[in-house]
DNA sequence: AGATGTGGTATTTTT
DNA sequence: TACCACATCT
């Protein structure tokens, strides 16, 4: 092959004379001595450990232009991947900024993509045909649903859901269905688990179909049984970088060796860049040990630590440090900037309630905007999806322009997924998973039980479902009603066939959309929705026009789910702390640190420390999204899943340094939280809420607190307590008929007790389920 | 086959 | 509380 081919010596051009010269070249002008040490060593095993804003993109990229202009590699000799197409996409745009003329394109993507591409060139060799398709989780979850209904389990008992969450799990450990621990396999549905396994795996290769594991473990698969192949690939890469290495899970890390294996470990051209301490993806089954351990993989790597920030106050890099360093393993960076102005001191407020923090954050905005900001440089971080609805709501009554990143993905919508479906039929005939979709959608009358004939046709002739249906159309089997329906729906797709080849994907779309009925459908729909899925489908078919053929847009999107939002109008941005990671802001409002939710509870239950680590990255991560100001806050009660309750202030908030923070008063009505800073920790005293309160609901509120039981959660030594505000079986000090006074309902009866919930029949809110911690005696 | 009612369940998310 | 998935009814 081409990549194989000798290399021509540098030949001169501005760049290279200039380095012969003994010039640096420009690309290395504005690089800080460890930046430029991480680019310039291209031999052997390298680790760059670079913190938040240390500058770790424009190192990757000017590594690649470095090889590219040095001549060390051609093009597509190097293999650079990352985590996501997002940051796939910035590197390849930097890329091309910095090195106009290739020869030959690095291979950049995410692991998925470079996966998916290489299993393509071999597919038979893991008995996949060269067009498989990749099943999302939606395809993934019904595919389950049937076998879990052929095996006879109760979907109740044991959902698809947690099945696939299972699977998932396993695949991201590198386990094919033969190395699935007993213990694993015996726990799903009465040992059935690791049946079930072999099952989806069949099911999968009879649909010529693999999911997003699959991409991975198909592909060492393919390297382990096949070293042919896979010494294919150790001569054509010769240089291999990696992005977000913490990120990394088992099966990518076995990947990643096998493509490494082509030198001995200390030879390998090997740069894997990332942060411990922005591992946020473990209960993903990301490994931070891959990183922690890179060294010994690789004996005789070079490390380099990029700890100059260029991204962040003095402030907001020594709160981020301090918090940070609660957490034990680490590899060990501070973060440090040239800048010789602390900034603005964090502010931390506490407020009442979660709709104070979202009114209390909306005037704050509007203040800044005032002051000359724009909206675009304002983003609110919040832990859990559900804290994002307050927020939005608040703003919309403002009428402040916001973005929610994040949400329901363009390709994951119901509208979007129904055409998808159509398009993979077209492409793909055997998709049973699309066929089933929209057999019906439109709604032509086709019911269960005719998809239950035509399922059945399907197995015992062993041909797809629509292979199955014009077998069907032509016997007497069906109802002659269903059999019309289906004879026209199949010649519709022999039309779509033909025009697949004939037009571009962008028209197939419109055609189908219009053929089917799918627009008919939604301009009869006359709900408030079907307007928007129409622009959505609209949508799709522009963004469909870059494609020429239909299969590659079908790749494109089963890998690359993201969309590019290029919304070009000034908006705050709204998102959790996970999609944040890579951004940054001027300014940053980091909302509900409370215990239980941020920390969140169920992290902590579930992982127990290690899982509380990974919230205290998650606050590092949220920290240094700052580049000017940081604001943090947190609510004395919200409201989640119906029920209000308390909470205190997350325990990060006692690990922030005192001297970088302020405590923003949210005036005489609520008081400050008097935030009591470094070793007089408010955890320590007798009552948390000895500071003054005076407003009546404060009153009962602390009332209420200092009764609890122990007098509200700790920490002890290492060991976590469980925080809840839950009462747990303690009995209930009401009883049924009992006057009470709720802070937010007023006066009430109680009208039952389960444990320390109480349904009660309020005088003016009528009847609502409360926690007896919430109420008074009346 | 399709519409309406009910109960169970609620993070983080990329591929 | 609010949604979604299923079950029952028509």
């Amino acid at each position: 092959m081409a990549d194989t081919a000798p290399l021509p010596r540098p030949v001169g051009g501005p760049i290279t004379s200039q380095l012969r010269q003994g010039h640096r070249p420009d690309y290395l002008a504005g690089l800080n001595d460890e930046q430029r040490d991480a680019v310039l060593t291209t031999e052997g095993p390298l680790l760059v450990l670079a913190g938040a804003g240390t500058g770790k993109t424009r190192v990757l990229t000017t590594r690649i232009a470095h090889i590219l202009n040095e001549r060390l590699a051609w093009g597509s000799q190097i293999l650079a991947v990352t985590f996501t197409n997002k940051a796939a996409s910035e590197m390849k745009k930097r890329i091309h900024e910095q090195v106009p003329l290739l020869d030959g394109l690095p291979w950049m993507g995410t692991f998925h993509s470079i996966s998916a591409r290489i299993l393509r060139a071999h597919a038979e060799l893991v008995d996949l045909q060269s067009t498989f398709t990749i099943l999302d989780t939606d395809d993934q979850i019904r595919l389950i649903k049937q076998l879990l209904d052929a095996e006879n389990i109760d979907e109740k008992r044991w959902p698809a859901r947690q099945f696939a969450g299972m699977l998932d799990a396993w695949k991201n450990r590198g386990l094919l269905p033969k190395d699935v621990p007993s213990a694993d396999s015996a726990y799903f549905a009465n040992g059935k688990g690791g049946k079930l396994y072999y099952d989806y795996q069949a099911r999968l290769k009879a649909l010529n179909a693999t999911d997003f594991g699959d991409l991975l473990l198909e592909c060492i698969r393919l390297f382990r049984e096949n070293p042919d192949v896979l010494a294919e690939y150790h001569r054509k890469f010769k240089y291999m970088l990696v992005d977000e290495y913490q990120d990394s899970n088992t099966a990518q890390y076995l990947w990643l060796r096998l493509l490494a294996q082509g030198k001995p470990a200390p030879e390998a051209n090997i740069c894997v860049v990332g942060d411990d301490d922005q591992s946020i993806y473990g209960w993903r089954g990301a490994e931070v040990d891959n990183i922690l351990r890179f060294e010994s993989d690789f004996p005789g790597a070079k490390v380099i630590k990029l700890e100059r920030n260029y991204r962040s106050t003095a402030n907001i890099l020594k709160a981020a440090s301090t918090v940070i360093s609660h957490n034990e393993g680490r590899l060990g960076k501070t973060l440090f900037t040239d800048v010789a102005e602390a900034g603005e001191p964090i502010s931390f407020t506490q407020v009442y309630d979660s709709e104070e923090e979202a009114r209390t954050i909306g005037e704050e905005i509007e203040q800044y905007q005032r002051a000359g900001e724009t909206l675009n440089s304002m983003a609110i971080l919040v832990r859990a999806s559900f804290q994002m609805r307050e927020l939005e709501e608040r703003f919309i009554t403002l009428g402040l322009n916001y973005r929610v990143v994040g949400g329901p993905r363009f390709y994951e919508r119901k509208e979007i997924r129904d055409a998808l479906a159509y398009l993979r039929l077209v492409a793909q005939p055997a998709d049973d998973l699309a066929f089933e979709r929209i057999i019906n959608v439109p709604k032509r009358g086709l019911g269960d039980s005719t998809v239950k004939m035509l399922m059945e046709a399907a197995r015992h002739q062993n041909v797809p479902l629509l292979a199955a249906t014009r077998m069907m159309i032509e016997t007497e089997e069906l109802k002659p009603k269903q059999r019309s329906t289906l004879r026209s729906l199949v010649s519709q797709f022999d039309n779509w066939a033909y025009s697949g080849e004939n037009l571009p994907p962008y028209q197939l779309v419109e055609q189908i959309l219009e053929e089917s009925g799918y627009m008919d459908m939604l301009t009869a729909d006359k709900s408030a929705e079907s307007q928007g899925r129409k622009e959505n489908l609209k949508e799709l078919s522009r963004s469909m026009e870059d494609f020429e053929t239909l299969g590659g847009f079908l790749e494109h999107i089963s890998l690359v789910m993201d969309r590019d939002n290029a919304d070009a109008s000034d908006a705050v941005t709204i998102m959790t702390l996970h999609s944040a990671k890579g951004l940054e802001f001027n300014t940053v409002f980091l909302t509900g640190w409370e215990e239980g939710t941020f920390p969140s509870q169920r992290t902590m239950d579930e992982s127990g420390r290690a899982g509380l680590e990974e919230e205290r990255r998650l606050a590092y991560v949220g920290i240094t999204r700052g580049r000017k100001r940081v604001r943090i806050s947190a609510a004395q009660n919200r409201r989640i899943h119906g029920l209000w309750q308390s909470a205190m202030p997350s325990r990060f908030i006692d690990e922030l340094p005192p001297d970088a923070v302020t405590v923003t008063d949210r005036g005489s009505a609520y008081g400050g939280y008097g935030y009591g800073g470094g070793a007089t920790s408010r955890f320590n005293k007798a009552d948390p809420f000895e500071s003054v309160y005076d407003t009546p609901g404060w009153q009962r509120a602390r009332a209420n607190q200092s009764t609890r039981k122990g007098g509200g959660p700790l920490t002890i030594e290492g060991e976590l307590v469980a925080r809840s505000v839950d009462l747990g079986g303690q009995s209930s000090g009401y009883a049924l008929g009992d006057r009470v006074f709720h802070l937010k309902f007023g006066y009430g009866e109680v009208m039952s007790i389960e444990g320390n919930k109480l349904t009660i029949d309020f005088e003016k809110a009528g009847t609502k389920k409360v926690l007896e911690s919430f109420i008074n005696k009346g």
